[in-house]
Order: C-alpha cells, then structure tokens, then sequence
DNA sequence: TATGAATGAGAATTCATTCAT
DNA sequence: TATGAATGAATTCTCATTCAT
C-alpha cells in the first residue's frame, strides 16, 4: 500500500469517515447481538475501539444510531439483490433465484434478522423518518412486477400476483424458520441448521413458491 | 369477614392464585409492548396494582417472569388449536383451517408474535429450560403428520410433506406480513392492515399453501 | 427519649417523612453554595447520608426538586413574617420592624439570597407550576396594605403607597447589598459584611424607608 | 489578495481583533441566557460562528472567558454613566438623572443583571483577579460624593450621605425589580413589566430616592 | 490564525432487586 | 400474603478541553 504524505501518521485516526463507519459496523454487531434495548453504547465504543463520545459527535443518540445502521442494512441487501440482474433471467428462474438468494442472504446475514426484529418492536418508528428506505425498496417491487407480467405474456406464470404479497411470503418463509431457530429447535427438538437440515428448506421453499407461481 | 378454606378464591384480600394471574397478564402485555429488554418492573407492578416485591416473590426475577409468560402464551395458542378439532375434517380442509386459524390468532392475539420475537432475541434461552413448552408442541406436529398421511391415502394431498416444514411455513406467511407490517407499510407506502388487505392476505396464504399440499 | 416498640431499629431508616425533609434540607445547601446548574445530585445525596436513588424516587428529578426547595424556602420566611405579628404594632413602627426583619432574614439565610438568584435566572420557570408560592405571598401584600391604610387613615404615614412597589423597594436595598456584596467588595476595596458596616447599612435602609412612607 | 499592514482589519480575513470581539460578544448572550454555569462553549462557538478551538486559544478557559465578558460589560456601564456628564447639574437633578439611567440602562441591558447575577453565584471570584474593575468603579463613587459635597454645600441636599451606600440603594432598587421581575410577577399575579408598571416604578425610585436625599 | 477530530471525567437518570416490617 | 423504603450497579448522555494539521 502506498504511503504519501497525505496519509496520517496513524492510520485510524483522525479519518472522520473510517471512524464513522467503524462505529457502524461495531453498531451494527451490538445491535444484531442484544436488540435495540440490550444494546450497550460503552461496549459499542470498545468495539469500534472508539472514544464514546465520538458516537454521539457522529450520531447524537442511540436511536439515530440505529436508524443509521437500519438504513446501512437494507441498503446492503438491496443493493445485492440489484446485483442479480433477474431481469436477465426468465421469469420462472427469475423467481426461482429470488427465493434462493433470499434464503442464503439471510442465512449469510442474520445480524439483518435481528435489526428487522427490533425494528419491528419499536414499531418501525425508524423508518418512517427515514425516505431513504422506502425509495429503496421500491424498485425491487417494480423489478418484480414486471418479471410477473412478463411471465403472465409468455404464459410460464400465472396471472393476477401481486408483487408485494409474493415478494413478503417468499421473505416469511426463510424469515420465520430462521428468525425463530432456536425456539423451534427447542420446540421440535430437532436441529433445523445442519446442513441438512437446510438444504431441506431451501428445497421447500422452492417447491411451495414456484408451485404458487407457475402456470398449471 | 370469616374467611374459610370454602371461600372462593375470588372473594379472598389475599389470593395467591389471584395475584399470580394478575401479574402474568400485566407482565404479558408489558413485554408484548416493550420486548424483554425495555419491559419494566416497576410498570408490570403498575398495571398489577400490586406492589412489585410480589412480582419478585412469586416469579423469582424478570427472566424467569418472562418465561412463565412466555409457557402461557404458548399454552394458550395449542389449546385453541386443539380446539379445532382438525381430525374430524377432510384432510384438504383441516389444513385450510389451520392456515385460517393461524391468520385470525396471530390477528387476534398481536402480543403472541412480539413475545415470539423478544424470544428469539434471546435465542430461546428461556424455552431451553421449558421442557413444558417443548410436551405443548409434540402433539400439533403429530395431529398434522396424520392429517397428511390421511390426505396422501386417500389421494386429496400430494406425498412427501414434512409436517415441520408445513407447519413453519404457514405461520411464517402470517408472522411476516403481521410483525413488520409497520415496517413493510413504511416501506411499500400502503396501509397493510386495513380490512381489504387483510383479507387479501389470507386469500393469498390459502392460494399458497393449499397450491402446495393439493395433488395435483 | 423514650424508645418504644414503635421505633425504628435504627432511627435515620425506613422513615419517608424523615428521609424526604433530610434530602429537602441537603439539596438547599448545595442549591445554594451552587446554584441549579452547579449543584451535583451525588453530592446532595452525600450531604443526606442517602441513596442517590431515593432522591428520585421521592422528587422525581433535579428541576423538582429545586423547586420543592424554593417552595420550603418561601414558606420559611412567610412563616416568620407573619410571627412578627406587624398588625399589632403602629404603621411606622410596623414598617421599621419590617425592614428590620427583612434585613435580619436574608442575613441568616444567605441561601434564600442564591435560591432567589438562581431562581431568577430560570425565569421562574420553577413557580409558574407552583400555586403553592403565589398564595404564601399575597397574605404579605394584604397585611402591608392594610397598614399603609391605617398609617394613613391616623396621619403617620403618608397616602398614595403601593404596597407592592414599598415591599419590593425593602427587599431590593437588602438583596443587592447582600447578594452583591461580593462583587462590591472587590470594587469599592471595602468590607461590606462587618459589623459596623452592616449596622450602618441597616441604619441608612430605615432612613430610606422611613423618610419615604412618613408623612411630612 | 494581498494582505499588507495597511489592509483595513475589517477586510481580512483572519483578524484576530474581530475574532475576539466576535468571541466576546457570543459569549455574553450565552452567560446572560443561561448563567456561567448553564453556558456550553459549544453553544458560544456556534453563536460565534467559529471553531471552539479558537476560544480556547484567545481565552484560555471558560472561567476567563466570562471574566472577560464581565470586565466588557463593566467598561461599558461605566464609560455610559461618564456620558451622563453628572457633575455639570445640579446636586438634586445629577441624583435624579442616576436614578433615571440606571433603571433604564438595565432596562436596556437584561444582560448586564445575570452577569451580575452569575457573578454573586461565584462569590465574585472573577473579580477578585481584576484590578481593571476597581479601577472603573472608583470614579462613580467619587463623582457621587463629589456631588453629594456641592449638595450639601449649597444646602439642597442633606449631609452625611454616603455614597457607597446611595449607589447601592439606587442600583438594589432597580436590581431586585428587574432581576426578580418574573419570581416577582409570579408571585403577585401581575405584570410588572407592562409600560404603565414600569413608568410607575421610575417614578417610585425617584421619590424613594429624592425623598432621602433632599434636605427637608 | 483557524479547524474538525477526538477524549476522559463526570453528570443525571434508570433499573432490577433487596430490606424491614 | 403484602408493602413502602432503600440500594448498588449501570446506562445514556454531556462537557470542557486537547490533538493534529
């Protein structure tokens, strides 16, 4: 790496930006970990290795700095889920990826879980300040629209879906046997994240969606 | 006032029983209104109108108070499933009720999916000591295998279905939709619980589910 | 004393009279070696030989507390004045007692002078919410009333005196004497606060408040 | 943009004379809102529109700070009461013309009475440091005696007056009403800052204090 | 002269829990 | 069984002040 003159003696220090997305990230951890309410500010500090008081010089209090970290999260997923370009792909497989990617982002990020948890038990109070959201998520709908009625025109989808309840269910299914693991293992008794185990779910899924989905 | 071993418990200043289900319920919508970790014991005190050393006396600490709400709700849940009664219909049908039931309790009981979601917070912590709650579910899961296997003998329900699955799935399509409605309303900009959306919910839910059990 | 079964085990515990009058008369002192702002609620419960946490249990915050020790205060020196018993005296000789006392008072309470003072720069925020003062004070203003009218009536006391602009002028020639003699002191490079210059200045208000209210 | 010795101060853009002033001028509404205690030097850098870090360079401290501003706030009553050219009147009208500007002149300058105030709270502990602020009040006091002498002399006004202790009534007389004007108002149910009140105290101050000084 | 980043020591307030009766 | 008083350990947030450039 190249070292100028620019660059500050010690690497962490006085960069505003790196500071500020060392503490999302330390933010993000803590609040996956113990929920909005658990959450502990001093262990976020020791975390990012930051004073605290830079916290509230960045973010004034701890539920803007979750609303932060919120807006942080769905953009990620988002921004993932752009990635996968389904307008590039038939409608069926198209529909067919959304599920699977749903599953395995989830599953590769379950501090995402958590943040969605307490966001809804605060009543997604930190959303409704925040437009950045909503203009986010939109365009995944539209997407998801269109690769419905472009099924519908060539007959490989059924009509009259509406994107949005397709696109929560395909959520709920992965959301509830994830979010609520650990009960339903204890409840069950049997260990629903062996690989196994998984690989089931995700079958399932798809079998339930794309048998919804698909023209008879 | 003679207070004999035949007065009813109701009529007693000092009812143990009483003041135990007082608490349950004051403790159960504190939680469900503020999760595990912001749910105080001053407030549950409050709306007990009893003094919050009883709390203490009765149900060790918050935890373990969280727990025993936590066994009740579930206790109540299984009995009104049970209440259904699904043995004595059609296959086809007991898995349409049982998808309507789940709908209309989740409905009906919103303080179920927040003490759900404080749990899993909590990684089920307090389920793991419950073998109580893990006895409350064996039988549903059973009830469900033999509805499946009845369908699949006389032809009305496709083979191979994991009752588990099945089960997860249906609550998941109502848990989502209902615990991030504030979330999923900021989000789409339309009002997800209002009586049309409702009922579009539930068709939706009955479209996928039975899509996927129904032979084909 | 006599030690009844009544009696607590240990005399300064589990007494809510006690505990309250004990903070009330803690937080006075600090309120007014430091002012509202100054004052440190660790340092009150120190003085009060209690819990930190009872003060908010029994005065809910600092601000409420400040003000139940502003309310005490005034009832203090209400309750003095009306035991000088001033309708019992002739009007001039009522008058002179009055600044008399008035001098006296705020000499041996220094910290009604910094409760005032801090007060004051809240705006009085602090007894807007209090009814409580307003009633204490305006028997003060009937009574002074009352003797101008007799003064008046008998020929001692000159007529036309308002007796809130007459109480205001006896308090303002004690209070800014006594309240800035600090900041005096150090201009004039005299001591204002020996004997002899308190007499003196004791002497100088009778002539000022007498020389005014007599009649020619 | 060249920057010479002879570029006016106004036209640069680091000027440290302005910057100070600018400092001082912030910092002075800040201790007057909110009292030394209450000020945020965050606040005082903001009102300044500059960085805090130069307050700290031009100031040293917070103590200094509003040291500084109390010596400002002196210099500018002090050079105010010389303008009044006192001792080119009569003995009776220069003592009526004191009385006239000090209450107007607090009148003006609310912020003068919490300095003040702020000052008391801190036992003057500002002024002790500064000789600067004896040295200004010096004049006033012999100015007043001055004129008290020539009163005397031609017979208007009475003898042995002191005038540390005349300077200290005319100033508590309009001190108390001001500075206490809400506890005051508050108190007595009635608006003492109306036109009308005001004019009536003006007019109470002078006969209180012309009352006193004139030979009878 | 000027600035944005960073900090340690404290401040008010909160909270689950225990004491004494 | 029931209660009001009392507490210690946190917890969020604040603030004057300093650092590095």
């Amino acid at each position: 790496m190249l070292v100028t003159d620019k660059t500050p003696p010690d690497e962490r220090l006085r960069d505003a930006g790196r500071s500020q997305n060392t503490i999302l990230a330390a933010a993000r951890d803590e609040f996956a970990q113990y929920g909005l309410g658990g959450a502990r500010m001093d262990r976020i500090a020791q975390r990012a290795s930051l004073n605290k008081r830079l916290i509230y010089y960045y973010f004034a209090d701890k539920e803007k700095l979750f609303q932060a970290v919120l807006e942080q999260a769905y953009q990620h997923i988002r921004q993932e889920e752009r990635a996968l370009n389904l307008l590039g792909l038939k409608p069926a497989e198209a529909i067919g990826k959304l599920v699977e990617f749903t599953w395995n982002y989830y599953l590769a990020h379950p501090e995402f879980l958590t943040l969605l948890n307490s966001a809804n038990l605060h009543k997604a109070r930190h959303l409704d300040d925040s437009t950045q959201v909503r203009e986010m998520n939109s365009p995944l709908i539209e997407t998801l629209a269109e690769i419905l009625e472009r099924g519908r025109k060539d007959g490989s989808l059924r009509g009259g879906i509406d994107p949005v309840q397709l696109y929560v269910s395909i959520a709920g299914l992965a959301y509830f046997y994830l979010s609520n693991n650990h009960t339903l293992s204890a409840i069950f008794g049997r260990d629903l994240m062996s690989p196994k185990a998984r690989s089931q779910r995700l079958h399932h899924m798809r079998e339930v969606i794309l048998g919804y989905v698909l023209s008879a």
